[in-house]
DNA sequence: TAGCTATGAGACAGACCTGTCTCACTACTT
DNA sequence: AAGTAGTGAGACAGGTCTGTCTCATAGCTA
């Protein structure tokens, strides 16, 4: 077994191919280049990921992890649930904003996977399912559970509209109309109906 | 010039390209595969359309064509505001239900062709902000120009946002829930802020 | 020292990609 | 009847794709 040289480099393809297939998307990004990019044998690569396939949904839940772990600090930062909202509509504007945004990963790979039964597929759903269900089980502090799934949805749609609108280079109208709909639509829906 | 047979062929690859993209993407589909299902000469593509590019800039321009004369037919059945982005939204629910519906093909391209400077990249944007414009107009009658940009920006992040849960499978919810939000968004701004 | 594991480098196969070219043919126009 | 525009069929070039294979090597472990 060895140590420290071993699982670097497989995560090292990871990233590497993260970055790339975020610039120029999944087909088009060849094997060929990222092992290249990642100064990695072939086989090297074949040897961590059974196909390119895999790779990318590796890279997929790597990512998520990370987006996950992130909401979960901030989400202890707010208090109420129009703060915890709040954090995470911050979080996307730091995003936007970041130096080279180029839209969803996550979306991306739904775009170029379009059957449902394909793992890269599921795996893209499974992160926007985890994030609906993080907002969710905010909103559940302060509404029903069926409010708060429909609030929820309103939430993520916002949100994949605003990372659209955004790609298309309107970054700042984007959070700033999506964050005051989505405050909005919490605020109107914690009061009884 | 040939009346009937020579620009047939251009609409019928046009077509057959927009259905193959629409079900396995743009670089998965191959200009062999194209002209097989169109059971066209591969010159006969090239010479219609200089580049594989320039038939997918082609097909875009058509689809958002007929999208828009559609909506410009919905658009006399509403009288006030709310029904004609009720008719823009049933439009969407009828399409969410679609038999082969594989979300939306201007997104998709959004997401392949990543650089704002390409011709793609440029048409799939095109339809987009003729959406949003379309919606801005309906809701200049009632308010204010800022506020009806706003809103509807806020309109087209549902909509961009609800097709995207609706290619995740959970059409009903996405359609009910976006409407739900649209509506209210549209009466609460309508009132003086 | 011997052995084992991970890796590097690159050839290779087989398929697919876009785009060009040639030649024959049809159908319409003048 | 002659000419012309559009088309069909397919070979072809040059490149890229994924994935497999071999062989050499570096470094750790027993």
């Amino acid at each position: 077994m060895t140590s420290s040289p071993g699982s670097d480099k497989r995560q090292h393809v990871v990233e590497t191919a993260y970055a790339l297939f975020k610039r120029a998307g999944f087909h088009a990004t060849g094997i060929d280049r990222i092992i290249a990019e990642a100064e990695v044998a072939k086989m090297t690569m074949y040897r961590h990921f059974p196909s390119k396939d895999e790779l990318i949904v590796e890279v997929l839940d790597y990512r998520a992890r990370r987006f996950e772990s992130q909401l979960d600090r901030l989400a202890q930062e707010g208090i109420t649930p129009e703060q915890k909202i709040g954090k995470i509509l911050d979080w996307h504007e730091r995003w936007f904003r970041s130096p080279d945004f180029h839209g969803c990963l996550f979306a991306h790979a739904l775009a170029e996977f379009g059957d449902p039964r394909h793992p890269v597929f599921k795996a893209a759903a499974r992160q926007k399912n985890g994030l609906k269900r993080r907002m969710q089980s905010i909103l559940e502090e302060v509404m029903p559970r069926d409010r708060a799934e429909s609030v929820a949805t309103v939430l993520l749609m916002l949100i994949e509209g605003a990372t659209l609108v955004a790609q298309m280079g309107q970054a700042d109208t984007a959070i700033r109309d999506a964050r005051k709909a989505a405050l909005g639509i919490v605020a109107a829906s914690r009061r009884p109906q």
